[in-house]
DNA sequence: ATCTTTGCTAACCATTTGGTTAATTGATAA
DNA sequence: TTATCAATTAACCAAATGGTTAGCAAAGAT
């Protein structure tokens, strides 16, 4: 029934989703090969033989982790919606994405801080025409028709990132200083996009 | 000159600031011992000599890191100043603390996030009467005297507190994504400050 | 039937890394 | 002067970890 081929990509994918999960969880230096080769069940050996190393593996999961990043807010802010859509949906399409990948934002901080440079240049790369260039144009023109309170776009963005990211990444403080329970946790993180939206629409 | 009490102290203490520069830059897993030892230029068995282990060298390292955070904030909210000019302290007193510390908030959730047992102890006595429980109420008050916006105080803290510390975790992302170089970061951060405090007033 | 290729494993290897030890130095006290 | 004790070092050790290898088993090709 299994033909050789399939079992391949069952075991070679395995390994992969073991690998992302241990990654993501552990970052580079805590990820051991054994703990990835557990959880997917197979051999350690198996690791080398589909991805030759540590590193290389580690390059495999994370490539794979922009794919769906960009696109859609690209064509959002191409769209000629009218701003305050544009706005909302901004904020929303990034929370989602971020919600979905909810130990990504951390990972990546990480890595930049530890000074990966394979990752810089995926992210400088996909980074191209970068879109947050393209929002800026979109806000002063906005500004210059009064439409909206004059702020600096450079600080417009980085606010709205931000509000947006930042409960992501400080999960566990948050957890800790606010006294949250996961389930309280959940609720207000599920409150926080609408709230994300009015906090910035108001400023 | 120089009496053996002088010298251990100094050695000691370079020890202590070496690890402190390690930790802070690498996480503990990545941390290497003998990186410790040559940057504080000593030989690695003075750092079992005096700390024992990596695990008691690290968890003096950060017990340290807290020391200055909380009385600060803690002073000004018994304060009876009036509310613009906590939420304007509040702000400007949390942005330095974290600009003289700039790694340590994405080391903080970093171990964390890997489960580090110790460091969530040692956070969860710091925050025993909880600076936000504090917060919260004033703002409550506040509400209800109609002096500012009705906003659950919860998302108000949690925006405070991302606008403030997310460019500093995020540094990185940052310089990626808006194509900034450091100096430009490095103004962009001094205009943070006002900026904030600018956009929660509006808000 | 048999040869070849591919997926797979156990056992092994080399390096790194945290940690130890025995010996040395140098200051201080007797 | 000598005994003592803390500071320091080089050399070493054991465990962990990324990586290799020789060989097996089963599917496909000839």
């Amino acid at each position: 029934m299994t033909s050789t081929k399939e079992i391949e990509i069952s075991v070679k994918h395995r390994i992969f989703e073991s690998a992302k999960d241990e990654f993501l969880k552990k970052g580079y230096d805590g990820a051991r090969m054994q703990e990835i080769a557990d959880k997917a069940d197979v051999n350690k050996a198996m690791l080398h033989y589909y991805y030759g190393n540590k590193e290389n593996l580690f390059q495999n999961v994370f490539a794979e982790l922009f794919v769906e990043f960009f696109p859609k807010l690209r064509d959002l802010l191409q769209s000629k919606l009218p701003f305050v859509e544009i706005l909302k949906n901004f904020i929303e399409i990034q929370f989602d994405i971020i919600a979905r990948n909810p130990d990504l934002p951390l990972f990546l901080n990480n890595e930049l801080a530890r000074g990966n440079v394979h990752l810089k240049k995926i992210l400088d790369a996909k980074n191209k025409n970068s879109l947050f260039l393209e929002f800026t144009k979109i806000l002063q023109t906005e500004i210059k028709n009064k439409r909206i309170r004059p702020i600096e776009p450079t600080h417009l963005i980085v606010n709205i990132i931000s509000l947006n990211i930042f409960p992501f990444i400080s999960k566990n403080m948050l957890l800790i200083n606010l006294q949250f329970d996961p389930l309280e946790y959940q609720l207000f993180l599920e409150s926080r996009k609408k709230q994300v939206f009015e906090f910035i629409y108001n400023a």
